[in-house]
DNA sequence: GTCTATAGAACGATAGAC
DNA sequence: GTCTATCGTTCTATAGAC
């Protein structure tokens, strides 16, 4: 092709990468991470398996960049439905957008919490804990401030409500048991345990 | 060494098993796990390094049996600790055990608890926390039927409990901030969370 | 005509079946 | 314990944009 890369064939590899990572994203939420081989998504994508390696530097970087989008989008939306509000009707937002999300995608939930896949991405994950985090710290400090909370370390209480959330959905993703007490249960603990009243 | 093992040779072989386990064990409570090569462990061992090999198919293998032998010995002492009182008693002592002995030897914790290893690791984790998850449904599930809690769905409150001490403790263990005021604040969110009274 | 991007086969490692 | 199938990755000839 082209000596330098002209706008138009860097905008048809730019498009290559984006069909390659959406490949790989729907491979993820449909068969985790072992089923999402690089044959698979190539072929999905409509390039030969080499070409992935011309974009990603392995297999792991191209899972590593669906993580990415994936969550950086998740924590974006939890953090709209959470903007708002009361810091319980914050808090629930949170616990209710991430919850029926998850369990909508139950398979992609679980691959992007919990599933082993590689120390690279269990980095990632600290990552987006600690994004999910601050959403929730700032809900709790503004309802601490506002005297509609008991007084509380902030930020120890919204680690623990990040925890409990995922940890909570574990089971059910795996299981793909569907309790139609889940979430509520989730509501009523988070609730209680940031020390809101309880309806 | 014999072509049958002789009890007496087999003994030597289990001491030298133990040995290299021990010295990985604390390797990796010093060090963590990239700290921890098969050369360091050897060497402290009393080994030489092809001998771990002979042991374990594996690095991974053999760090796989530290955690499992250090985490059920924890289960057990968690365990032991929530066997009796109250709900609210026995639900603070599951808190404050894990987190007492978290918190005294943090690096090892963060290794246990999250730092990136492997996939196998991952697989470890998921199942003690599994482990952890059941003593605190025991705990919830008695208080409940004595009326001491109200009404809830005991594994999945136990499951958020088991996420929200283990999320809570990832920050301060990997900064080595002390704060005196965490392992109280892990205690008045778990009886909140659990519908107890916060004295 | 030049040189890069692509396709697809080949390679080596590894995990699972028997 | 061995063997096979499969996966991630690399290599090379070809096609095609400049």
């Amino acid at each position: 092709m082209a000596y330098r890369r002209t706008p138009r064939v860097q905008d048809r590899l730019d498009a290559q990468r984006d069909a390659i990572v959406a490949a790989a994203a729907a491979l993820l939420a449909e068969d985790g991470y072992a089923g999402t081989t690089v044959a698979a998504v190539s072929a999905r994508a409509g390039v030969a398996a080499g070409t992935v390696y011309k974009q990603f530097a392995g297999k792991v970087e191209l899972i590593a960049e669906v993580f990415r989008s994936i969550v950086t989008h998740e924590v974006d939306v939890v953090r709209e439905a959470a903007a708002s509000g009361s810091a319980l009707d914050r808090a629930t937002a949170v616990i209710e957008t991430f919850s029926r999300r998850a369990l909508k995608s139950p398979r992609r939930a679980y691959v992007l919490l919990v599933e082993p896949v590689d120390p690279v991405i269990d980095e990632l994950r600290l990552e987006f804990r600690r994004a999910f985090r601050d959403v929730i710290t700032d809900a709790i400090e503004c309802g601490v401030a506002d005297g509609e909370l008991p007084p509380q370390n902030a930020s120890v209480v919204a680690a623990a409500l990040v925890g409990a959330l995922g940890e909570a959905l574990v089971g059910p993703l795996a299981t793909g048991a569907e309790d139609p007490d889940l979430v509520p249960t989730l509501i009523a603990f988070t609730h209680r345990a940031i020390g809101g009243p309880v309806q």
